[in-house]
DNA sequence: TTAGATTTTGAACAATGTTCAAAATTTGCG
DNA sequence: CGCAAATTTTGAACATTGTTCAAAATCTAA
């Protein structure tokens, strides 16, 4: 059956093509900018074609954002060879925190947009993988922490939603241009030296 | 000139009908599902008549978002009897946290949605009053707080932002559906908790 | 009363997500 | 190769949205 083959292949790659061409738009314009028809012109098909690779535009979402987690995991995944787990919580704000401000639409798409949670809600499965993985990571890393003495007289799951909270907040304020407010000049960045400030502390 | 006041304060309550028409409206279905036809309807009046008194419905989102600012900073005004600035600053927590969960959709657009500093950018002034108030009275409170002995060895504005921020993140991640993941009974309660925790030790 | 000013209307337009019957292409077989 | 069936692709068509604007309806003032 090498033809059912090759024809399974040849769908998978005119998906991610289409993927692909969603994604470059997507990066320049962000979310609000970008229509079906734009995709279908970038990847140089009709919008028909769009409509039979992805059930519609919340699932083009979804997977956007899919690869939006992938891409923010591989850089957590450097992060193993940190030894010191309170090192290693400090140096993931870092990434965490350039990963927001290098690909703000993308952040928007991950953190602060309805759709791909919609359609995870709607998927027989129901449950958010991609966020899942990535709290697990930060969930570890704070247990690690405490297990290594700190955090003390802190509860372990709640400080991690905290800490992801915190620079989730001063990134988000940020890209959605909450923060001009402060007159700081860097506010993201400040804001995560003062975090880490406490953190150290505890 | 009896006549010419009189259509001014028509003009003044008609708006104020069709905003409130929009608040009710608004805040059952959220920022996504408002359409002028729908606000036109709750009014009881034409899709036209709104233009009239709406430039277009980033204005309205905007004037809905500044009485979301003014609910907020009211709730804020009670904390003003509270002598001790590190008790009104946790205090002000749980207000800012208690607005956000019981307004969900009113938070979302005061701060997760482009259409209201879209707006504000293009006004003659340019400037975000609502958040910049807001924010001033956050910023003045940990002043008084570092006047009072706390929080040495940090920046009062970017602690501010952090401030901010962390009790933002926590806000906006459960509102947007991304904190369910943690597994958390009530993760913005325990997250402002660990929060709370944190400052107390500085 | 009536002409002029003001207010209100809703049909019409462009842009969007989405659908689906038909056209174009590819496959499998005699 | 030839050709029918299966598959893939298309784009016209529909519903819904924000928005505009000439006309209708109403109100004002003399």
């Amino acid at each position: 059956m090498g033809v059912a083959e090759r024809k399974a292949k040849e769908k998978e790659e005119l998906r991610n093509h289409i993927l692909a061409a969603a994604m470059r738009l997507f990066a320049e314009k962000g979310v609000d900018n970008v229509t079906i028809r734009n995709i279908a012109d970038a990847a140089e098909y009709s919008v028909g074609t769009v409509y039979v690779y992805f059930k519609d535009k919340s699932a083009i979402l979804h997977a956007l954002h899919t690869q939006g987690f992938s891409d923010l995991r591989s850089r957590f995944q450097i992060l193993t060879y940190v030894a010191d787990p309170m090192e290693r919580l400090k140096a993931s704000g870092h990434v965490y925190v350039q990963f927001a401000v290098e690909n703000p639409h993308m952040y928007q798409l991950m953190f602060s947009v309805a759709d791909p949670i919609d359609h995870v809600e709607c998927a027989p499965d129901g449950k958010w993988h991609e966020g899942q993985s990535t709290f697990n990571f930060l969930r570890d890393m704070v247990q690690a922490c405490v297990d290594a003495g700190h955090f003390s007289g802190h509860q372990p799951v709640a400080l991690a939603y905290l800490i992801w909270g915190a620079v989730h907040g001063i990134c988000s304020l940020s890209i959605m241009k909450r923060a001009s407010v402060t007159e700081l000049n860097n506010p993201v960045g400040e804001g995560l030296t003062e975090f880490l400030r406490m953190l150290d502390r505890l």
